[in-house]
DNA sequence: GACATTTTGTACAAAATGGAACAAAATAAG
DNA sequence: CTTATTTTGTTCCATTTTGTACAAAATGTC
């Protein structure tokens, strides 16, 4: 039995929402990298000072990794909703390839691509630690292509000798090089026509 | 009529070669990206103390678009040699593959992808000139790899319904993925198998 | 109303960093 | 040998950044 009533704790109540101020932080890494981020940027982002950011997340590093591990459950999430095979294969990578698209171009200054992609490929040589969440993030999204392409499999809708390994692989870099030429600044529709060539070819066009 | 004699100039000779130390200051860059890496870091590096740094190339910023021309400059010296036509696509791609992955997981560590992919890509948010040399070489690649494509087809090595622009961009798309996952510590082996299946698809597999 | 508890916000010390000033060193030219 | 020129290497300063200390504020508990 817990006690699941939201009371009040003891002290001074929080001026701030800690997923919101992460989210916020999280911003703020996405537009300029981990080690281009100050703490006094992030306090200005979430509306903080740095002692509430200390006691709240810890140092730079601890908001970043907290920061990525929110964006990658809502990313997960949201794969989990739009892979989920209620419709057919072809559509539902279409449909996720554009959601994904719309999330790397928007937010202004004409593009940013994958938060995580955006910020841990450069800090994965340096830090063992943001290179082993950033290689997990990988290997969770080939295994989402995996899994839906072996269904498809299983549908007839993907011919018995695909490998669902491989494709799902050659899904993830389709995920890959849009997160990266949406930062580089391609407009939307060139990448959206990628996406339509690649979902052919991954399905066997 | 122009005086070729590599004359030395009139003061004190420099105590390093230019193309060497960015270089050297390249490799740093490369392991920890622009925004971590400092001026006493490139001034070990080079063997260089900072006011030879500036005097020889500027500030951190020149510097790292120095280091980003000379490696687009050679890099695009090796992909006209190994795409020039003398083998068959196939053949040609998987050696360009692979060589760019050899590359890629090299240096220790674990694998640090392409220097341009793992640096650039971070900035080219926060620095208009930074994304703009990124889309440029992005443009390279994907015309490299069309006009390949477009001999092939010339050839008929490839079918004449191919689209050379379309899979000029999925075959950067390779590329784009193997920088990644090589950065993220992917085993030479597993990228090897992408490799082969994805030039079976570029190809008409 | 007094007290314990938690958060806030100001202030401050310490370190890192960027950038430049300047004298010494090394070389060619006259 | 003297002078002009260029690079080197030491030194210094201003700025940025991190991390913490401490008092004030806000709330629950008794």
């Amino acid at each position: 039995m817990e006690q699941n009533k939201p009371r009040r704790p003891r002290g001074r109540p929080r001026a701030y929402d800690p997923q919101e101020a992460l989210g916020q932080a999280m911003q703020v890494f996405w537009d300029n990298g981990y080690a281009a981020t100050s703490m006094d940027e992030l306090g200005a982002a979430t509306g903080m000072n740095r002692p509430s950011l200390y006691g709240a997340f810890g140092d730079k590093r601890e908001i970043y990794l907290k920061a990525v591990q929110q964006y990658r459950e809502q990313g997960a999430a949201a794969f989990q909703q739009l892979l989920d095979g209620s419709r057919p294969v072809r559509e539902e990578l279409r449909r996720l390839y554009r959601a994904l698209v719309s999330v790397y171009v928007d937010g202004g200054k004409g593009g940013r691509g994958c938060f995580l992609i955006g910020t841990a490929l450069t800090e994965a040589v340096s830090s063992p630690v943001v290179r082993e969440v950033f290689a997990e993030s990988l290997r969770g999204l080939d295994r989402a292509f995996e899994q839906r392409l072996r269904l498809a499999q299983r549908n007839g809708e993907l011919g018995a000798a695909a490998d669902p390994v491989a494709l799902g692989r050659l899904a993830s870099a389709i995920v890959h090089t849009l997160a990266i030429r949406s930062r580089a600044g391609e407009p939307q529709r060139t990448l959206e026509r990628d996406i339509d060539a690649a979902v052919e070819l991954i399905c066997g066009g």
